[in-house]
DNA sequence: CTGCAAACTGAAAACGTTTACAGTTGTTCA
DNA sequence: TGAACAACTGTAAACGTTTTCAGTTTGCAG
């Protein structure tokens, strides 16, 4: 491995010169050291560059679970932009959990120039943690506190819901379910309540037995819709708060030999693989994940530039549209 | 930020008895030492080490695609045992390009002990790139010669590829077509030339027309199920192998009314989310994408443990079994 | 007690950069 | 021609560790 003296004396200049060649200055035999950089096919090393000048040049991406796919596809999208950039990323998985963030990060925040993070919870002991990082931080998909002192990039949640609702409404539905993630997340409270309010808005209201809250999984969807069916399935359409627990509630319904949209109209958010696939291909509001890893990026590649700017910009909150993809899933309500 | 001196004058000792605690080395005053470093929160600055020491207690992740959902778990699969171990990982997306492949290790070298890599190709080029790196690799899914120096994690593809043959031969069929992906691929070429033969030993051959040889992506497996279908779909089965090409190919016929099981059987390598909610769920032949991950980590980090030992350990060649989940997708053909 | 091995310790060098400081060279203008 | 200034350059000190080397302490047998 040549190192920096090599290519100075080969060259025939300091190692100061060749350094500040790297970071762009003007120098005297610029193509010298350009051919001794190549002809030596020199690399600057990573761990002394960043011991000396702080700088790492990689982000922390910190997820639920990168096997979720519209996580892994979130990671992509910020891994596309901050290569360009000459950045990388190093991957963790919080499985939801407050503890996993604080031990990863802790570990990490000697290497890492910025943090993208899709938090488990909604506390003040995040925001906390976050602040104490003393880095950079984008907040993907939910937020921490009211208006947190990080970067943000999210989608139109409640907008989403407020679609879903008025497509249900306008196809005459009035007896409707809901299956919805943890309340603690922004995803999970907006599209709750958002949905709720636009039926209220249209003089429908949820029977409290038709209300089904809980984590945002494939486990608590199969339960969810299994408890709806066991109480009698008093409605004609079902919303369900993402494509997890859409997953698990459509098995249900499925086993339980309940049709779609005959029976029961279906629509959630997030799309899925497949979901075009199904015997009734299933109605959602999607959401551009790749779209916000690149907004996610672009927010931290920012704001590390401006980082020895005089002043910082100010935080940004970045609200991505969401888009109803009608299918098949959602019809008429049968009649009496 | 606490450092090592901090520590050392705290606990009254020099830094040289902090590091070497930190090694796991018997140190006199063990809770003087441990003492200070929790009262200040101290952890070691990674790129120091790293400068020094030249481990990194960092593992680059090289797959295809990250976004696609079996890469991604196999990556959760490494992450679990990694993390267990105080490793963290550098993931990043190659699209089945040598040239970024090269690029990207050849930026992160100083960086990793380790690389763990889905090669996107079989070539000596590649084969030598990874040489030259020096460093521990593990190859996973595919190799890149007949026996590399390297270790290597994949699934007995063979196997697979034979299971699908002999079911779809116990249930009658003997006009069968066939979709794979690229023959440079060790799982592409294995499960083509393994399922062909499995069939010729049953005395069966496929009508040429009915092989479609492309890339493993869903673009390729709706164009293949295509031109099947304007050949005249002169099969009562097909094979296709894997998930992606599945999914492309299932639309291509869900788009032209071709009806699974009765009209055509289906059976293809990996399994999918949803593969059992489908109108006909899909018979596959699964594999195990976390304990890929898990024995490639293992692999790695016994390799990482071994390299200053004397001598190193055989390159080893793991082959984890699949297995056959018959669903519904396949059935006797139809009479004439 | 003494001597000796074993167990531990500290000083200092090294890892490969960036950067402050103090020069040095080159250019321009009186 | 020389002064003033801009543009570039080199030396050397950091950054926070690990590790070698040369001690020092401890425990134990004689």
């Amino acid at each position: 491995m040549a190192n920096i003296h090599d290519v100075a004396q080969a060259a025939g200049v300091s190692i100061a010169t060749v350094s500040r060649m790297l970071a762009g200055e003007n120098i005297r035999n610029r193509t010298a050291v350009e051919n001794a950089i190549s002809a030596l096919g020199y690399r600057p090393n990573a761990s002394a560059r960043g011991l000396r000048s702080g700088r790492h040049h990689t982000i922390a991406v910190i997820v639920p679970d990168i096997a979720n796919p519209y996580f892994a596809t979130l990671v992509r999208g910020i891994e596309e932009r901050v290569i360009a950039r000459g950045y990388r990323i190093i991957v963790a998985s919080s499985d939801e959990q407050f503890t996993a963030e604080t031990e990863v990060l802790g570990g990490l925040m000697d290497a890492v120039d910025a943090v993208a993070i899709v938090p488990a919870e909604a506390s003040e002991r995040t925001n906390l943690m976050l602040a104490e990082l003393g880095k950079p931080v984008v907040l993907i998909d939910r937020t921490v506190s009211d208006s947190p002192d990080f970067d943000l990039v999210h989608v139109d949640n409640a907008k989403g819901a407020r679609m879903a609702a008025e497509h249900l409404l306008s196809l005459g539905h009035r007896k409707i379910a809901i299956i919805s993630g943890r309340q603690e997340s922004l995803p999970g409270q907006v599209r709750h309540t958002a949905f709720i309010e636009a039926l209220a808005a249209a003089g429908v209201e949820i029977d409290p037995g038709n209300i089904k809250i809980g984590e945002f999984t494939r486990a608590f969807g199969q339960s969810a819709a299994s408890e709806l069916i066991d109480g009698g399935l008093d409605f004609t359409a079902v919303f369900v708060g993402n494509n997890t627990m859409a997953q698990g509630a459509l098995l249900s319904f499925h086993e339980a030999g309940i049709t779609i949209p005959e029976r029961l109209s279906f629509i959630c958010f997030d799309d899925f693989d497949l979901a075009e696939l199904l015997p009734a291909p299933v109605t959602v509001i999607s959401r551009p994940a790749i779209a916000e890893g690149h907004a996610a990026a672009d927010l931290l590649l920012a704001r590390i530039q401006a980082l020895d700017a005089a002043e910082q910009p100010a935080f940004r909150h970045l609200i991505l549209p969401v888009q109803l993809t009608v299918r098949q899933s959602c019809a008429a309500p049968a009649g009496p």
